[in-house]
DNA sequence: CATGAATGAGACTTCATTCAT
DNA sequence: CATGAATGAAGTCTCATTCAT
């Protein structure tokens, strides 16, 4: 998968000094941003949080700029990559895309919240973020894709539409409803929405009732 | 209108001084912000942008803070307002509908969105934005949930789902869409989305294809 | 003569906030220029000695660089006008070769020596400022170069020479003597190297020695 | 020669380690300070030329400082001596100044020059390189001085003043020139001015012209 | 002999804010 | 009503230096 990043040509240039705890105060740079945000993270407030001099952090890091795409990076990286591994193999079409879904929907992902709407906020004016950005969410795109063609093929969906153009709209859903999660707005009832969503999904890939709402 | 925010307590509580001009270089505060970002915006770059002293913009304002915030909400204040009235009364619940996905949709509000992101952003670590932001979430919900109530009393909408959580998950794609919209993403092509986005709502609300084709 | 400076294209670009305390502080960035050297001369430092806060000497003059490079231009500057008017124009050539010679070797000009130094030093890696070296530098020829002239007109000098070489040589001793003087070496004897160099000049100009030896 | 320098007392205290490669670092110091300054010559600026690491050239000059001091001395020290051995003995006294004086004009010396500089401005603000400058000095002026003895005992030159003086000027007028050479102003022409310089020094000794002009 | 890791001191710079006019 | 002057707080960054290997 690495590989893949490198040929990408989004891999960090210069990966600076420092093993193992260069690693361990990244993981830290990224709770810091998910906390106070990408614009307020400061030098000062790592090197706090990590026990780390603030001169290390640039020993380590290069500059602020540096250090905070670096985190916000990995950060989505990961995000991206445990998708990729959320489901297994065998299941079917439908058993995967269902398994994207609640993924995305996962309340617990607080942190991946925050950050996803920290890296929008930033690549927003950032062209070089923006790539990245483009990038990776491509990648996040392609597990859906694969699940909704490969339904189609096995006769399990049924569908007019491009698979790109409905997962454009899954994709749609599912970060749109990050926001009442991550500003945990009242209305938001995991449950009903939840299931509003796969039935919404079913109705889109002309599913049985019957097989989707076991979820 | 204007007495309902300030039944909503969230009126600024002091109205400066600065007439006119002031209206003015509100305006410009706006899209200073669109453009450089909530976190970015410094005074000097609305005395820039609006040939105003920065010391006459603290005489308008109060604080930087007080100058920004009232900025986002003048912004999105005024998006729900456009909201509001983007129907004529005597509309069908479908079309009621209609209207307001589009506007959402509507991939010339560049600004809007960008506004509405900063907006998130904001909110995620300003407790008294996010109260704001609740009440304005609240507003921006309640034509869509008037429609869908409207509709399934006229019987011309059929949905065993409670309409808020119908709101929910459709809110939660117009927003979500905000994002490639605003950060340009290739895959987002307006057309095809919007029309599977209505035969979704079409699908949840049980109504036939026919009239939900024609928008 | 503020014109021709504004003419020589020179002038700096920004002439920031503040009056007379500017130019008072300003003087004072001339002292410790010539008392620490110009690469150490710090805000601090000038800070300390003006007691004008650091943040005020960034209001006036813009960056540390823009801050020494002015106070350079200007002290230089001063030196070439103090020049220009160093002597009566109803002296002789001779007469006021001498005063010019006179003035280039004044041991009481520490200052001017030092800050001399800094400009050399300093212009020999900023090409900007090397440019405005060479205009005030060609200024400062000046008055030796018409000087000659009018002797070699008047009849009182012969030269094979064109006055301008003679002038570099010139120059050259009289800049050459800075050092020793500024570095306070031993062996410069004030009173018996200005003899040998009047007497130099009053050869290069054929000039007669009665007439040579009275300054 | 180096026993001359020991003698002098200003041997560097600690003959630090390294062999060949630190010599040839040393070079490379000297390079780098006369390319960018004492001042603004870093650790890390040498670290980058030479390929050695920072923490190397700790370990083989000490300090930042150590290192500059040495470098710069070394420098000078070597003009002198390359100045010391620049005629040959049997030469007669003006043949031996003409040779010094070519060597102080050589346009080709950029470097020497820019180090003089270098070392005349870190003069100013270091007594204790002003001491080594001194009897540097001292030694740089006594092949001219000789050679002016040498010249009146043998009857070739007449000069009232004390030779020492004679150098003082003459070697301002060396030091001097180097101004405009180091800082390429096109006012300096290398031809008319040695012409110049020869014939004054010629006068200055009262050597005939046509012993003068042949050089 | 040579080096990488880590750090503290010190400097510049930005920016909101206060104050006098 | 509006503004310029002045300043303190806070942050980034550079760099020499110490230390362990």
């Amino acid at each position: 998968m690495d590989t893949k990043v490198e040929a990408s040509g989004f891999a960090l240039s210069r990966r600076r000094a420092g093993g193992e705890r260069r690693e361990k105060v990244l993981r830290q740079v990224i709770a810091v941003i998910a906390e106070r945000g990408y614009d307020r993270t400061r030098f000062a407030d790592v090197a706090t949080v990590s026990g780390v001099a603030v001169s290390t952090l640039q020993f380590y890091f290069g500059s602020r700029e540096d250090m905070l795409v670096e985190a916000l990076h990995r950060s989505i990286e990961e995000e991206v990559l445990a998708l990729e591994s959320s489901y297994r193999p065998e299941s079917s079409p439908w058993e995967r895309l269902v398994a994207l879904v609640d993924r995305g929907l996962d309340p617990a992902a607080q942190i991946t919240g925050k950050m996803l709407l920290e890296f929008w906020h930033a690549s927003a004016r950032d062209p070089q973020l923006r790539a990245v950005g483009a990038y990776l969410c491509q990648r996040y795109r392609q597990p859906f894709i694969d699940a909704i063609r490969a339904g189609v093929e096995h006769g399990s969906f049924r569908t007019a539409d491009d698979p790109e153009d409905v997962v454009t709209v899954l994709n749609g859903i599912l970060e749109g409803l990050i926001i009442p999660r991550v500003l945990e707005h009242d209305y938001y009832h995991v449950q009903q929405v939840r299931k509003i969503v796969m039935r919404t999904l079913a109705g889109l890939l002309d599913v049985s009732e019957s097989v989707s709402t076991d979820g």
